[in-house]
DNA sequence: CGTATGACGAGCC
DNA sequence: AGGCTCGCCATAC
């Protein structure tokens, strides 16, 4: 399943660190599959131990339509692992972007 | 097996 | 800069 791949690599984010869908596609060999990384991680169960929130958009936004409180929520995990967020809601992906499990 | 959908991404207006 | 459309991939029906 793609699934697995995905949470596997998701998992090896470090903490403090943050990728983008396109970036952990492009990591699973699959550089237009981005949708398919949302795919999985909206199919995540609640008690997962997978860091979803280390997830984002291209941009290094949140992308959240279950509600702008998920999204404060999602916010809040990052920013406890050390996370900055600029005042439009983003984070500085040249700074926080993860480089892949090589970078381990 | 064909169609529709979605935590995306890049391009166009 | 912001919003809309189209393209891509895996899954659900």
């Amino acid at each position: 399943m793609v699934f697995e791949r995905i949470y596997r690599l998701v998992e090896r984010i470090p903490r403090g660190k943050v990728a983008s869908y396109g970036q952990i596609a492009r990591m699973l060999g699959q550089p237009h599959g981005a949708r398919t990384v949302g795919w999985a991680l909206r199919a995540l169960p609640d008690g997962t131990t997978v860091p979803w929130h280390r997830v984002l958009n291209s941009q290094g936004r949140i992308s959240a339509p279950w509600g702008p409180a998920a999204v404060a929520l999602q916010r809040a995990l990052l920013e406890e692992e050390g996370v900055v967020f600029d005042d439009t809601g983003r984070v500085d992906l040249t700074r926080f972007g993860w480089a892949g499990p090589e970078e381990e």
